[in-house]
RNA sequence: GGCCCCAUCGUCUAGAGGCCUAGGACACCACCCUCUCAAGGUGGAGACACGGGUUCGAAUCCCGUUGGGGCUGCCA
């Protein structure tokens, strides 16, 4: 082995999550990484970490820290690596020269334009026509070096998901192995890697599906060890049923984690698109993935990325978490929070936390809920105050409230007791009663329930804002 | 166009020939709970794409049709 790429003796299999540094982590790669996790943690594989890039207009070094970084957040772990193609050009370059000696590939100097004339000329649908096949060239600038498929046969790929899938070796093409610039393409490195690293299971997406027979005809042109068992992952869709794209979709997770979604609810949803437990129960965190998963048992249809039943999930992670987990979790959010620093009051924030905390589908949900604590002055939602304004028992309750409010044990329940006598007063119910008194003081009509707003806030806040509202429904 | 993959409620899935009057979850609707909003509880509507076989029996096996999708680069 070279490189450091080291192979360990021994026992199970090994798995490999080899994502190309274009960008932010994908949620189809997420998936991809958490079924190959799961599978070595499962079946006692190791799992190798490598970054496919070859490509060197594409591959940056940010990227690859984004990656490894939400990798690594998500709970994902690897065993070996991350190893880099971008270091190992010689390798590549050695086994293709191989290749050529052997007679398995031949140097090609046809252009595209060249190609595409020829294809229309004749009439064929675009493709390379395997022109410099028997032209004997030799290496020098400008040339390509493709591989040569056998004209016969045919080649069976053994999925360990789809079972198997057989292609004609006549369909498929003389595929580059190098660029004419000598730069290695991404089937040799892949294979090469493959073999280089033992890697014995291979679990990707099924966009790689018809990329299989070549990747096999290679494996088999380098005769290194036997052939990796094969698993292609269903795609994952959008709503319009094609695969995620980029441009259009949100799929990169660490979009989420910005938001506020848990590691524990990505992967756990991410780990039921395309695979569902034997029983009924979905909410399961890593290691009882472990537990049940199965390539075996994986769906062979697309998946519908649905961010609602994310968000649903997301909900119940937050709801699971011990109060003081909640809290620390929320702190990173509070942090980026709109009112100044020195606003921030961390027992006003501990008193209302668990109401919160049942409350919200992601932690970013969490700064508006208990933004009113610390902003000032209170934003007003004016939409809802100038409804509410003119309602004939709105200066009343709020005169009463304010009234009340100045001597009144200031807890949750006493407020709670005391507003339902202002209510009663009125003639009102107490939810009617409320609405105003919440609008004053928190700005909203939703939120937390009122009396531990009101308790968090405390009374000098609280009643301030009550002569706010007063003056502002007087002069409406 | 060619090659390949796929097909259970709107969505994610359970279902490996009789256990299916097709189960669960999200979303949706109603009711309950309730200081708002959530959460929670109860109930409801909602699917085996179609057509042929095979079989005593098919959501499950086979073939075809239709419909989706992927690949078809000197990208990965």
């Amino acid at each position: 082995m070279r490189d450091g790429v080291r192979e360990t003796r021994g026992g199970g299999p090994r798995l490999r999550f080899a994502p190309s540094p274009t960008g932010y982590l994908h949620v189809g790669s997420a998936r991809a990484a958490l079924y190959n996790w799961l599978v070595a943690r499962r079946e006692g594989g190791r799992l190798v970490l490598r970054i496919e890039d070859t490509d060197a207009a594409r591959g940056r070094e940010e990227w690859v820290e984004g990656i490894l970084d939400v990798l690594s957040w998500l709970g994902l772990d690897w065993d070996e690596g991350p190893y880099r193609q971008s270091t190992r050009t010689e390798r590549y370059r050695e086994v293709a020269e191989q290749l050529f000696r052997s007679g398995a590939a031949y140097y090609c100097d046809c252009t595209r334009e060249a190609v595409d004339e020829r294809a229309k000329a004749a009439g064929r649908p675009p493709g390379y026509d395997r022109w410099c096949r028997t032209r004997g060239l030799g290496p020098g600038p400008d040339r390509a070096l493709r591989f040569a498929v056998p004209l016969e046969g045919e080649t069976t790929v053994a999925d360990r998901i789809r079972g198997e899938v057989t292609f004609s070796n006549a369909q498929l093409d003389d595929f580059a192995l190098l660029r004419s610039n000598g730069a290695p393409l991404f089937l040799l490195c892949n294979v090469v890697d493959d073999a280089d690293e033992a890697i014995t299971d291979v679990v990707r997406g099924e966009d790689h599906l018809p990329n299989t027979p070549k990747y096999q005809l290679l494996w088999e042109a380098i005769g290194a060890r036997p052939l990796p068992r094969f698993a292609h992952l269903p795609m994952l869709v959008n709503e319009r049923r094609q695969k995620l794209s980029k441009r259009r979709d949100p799929v990169r997770v660490e979009d989420y984690r910005a938001e506020g979604y848990l590691p524990e609810a990505m992967c756990n949803y991410l780990a039921l698109l395309g695979w569902g437990p034997e029983n009924d129960q979905e909410v399961l965190e890593l290691d009882e993935l472990v537990a049940q998963f199965s390539l075996e048992r994986v769906n062979h249809a697309p998946a519908f990325f649905d961010p609602v039943k994310l968000r649903h999930f997301n909900g119940v992670w937050i709801r699971r978490l011990d109060p003081a987990t909640f809290r620390a979790r929320c702190e990173p959010f509070l942090r980026a929070a709109p009112w100044p620093a020195d606003a921030f009051d961390a027992a006003a924030f501990t008193r209302l936390a668990p109401a919160v905390q049942e409350r919200v589908g992601t932690l970013s949900e969490v700064v508006g809920m208990v933004s009113f604590l610390f902003e000032e002055p209170l934003q007003m939602e004016e939409a809802a105050w100038a409804k509410l304004a003119r309602a004939p028992e709105t200066p009343a309750i709020l005169v009463a409230a304010r009234a009340s409010y100045a001597d009144v044990a200031w807890e949750a329940e006493p407020l709670h007791a005391a507003t339902a006598a202002i209510a009663d007063a009125a003639g009102l119910k107490l939810r009617q009663a409320q609405a105003p008194i919440r609008l004053a003081v928190t700005g909203r009509l939703v939120g937390p329930p009122l009396f531990d707003a009101l308790e968090a806030l405390g009374r000098a806040r609280a009643l301030e804002r009550l002569d706010r509202a007063i003056e502002r429904a007087a002069t409406a």
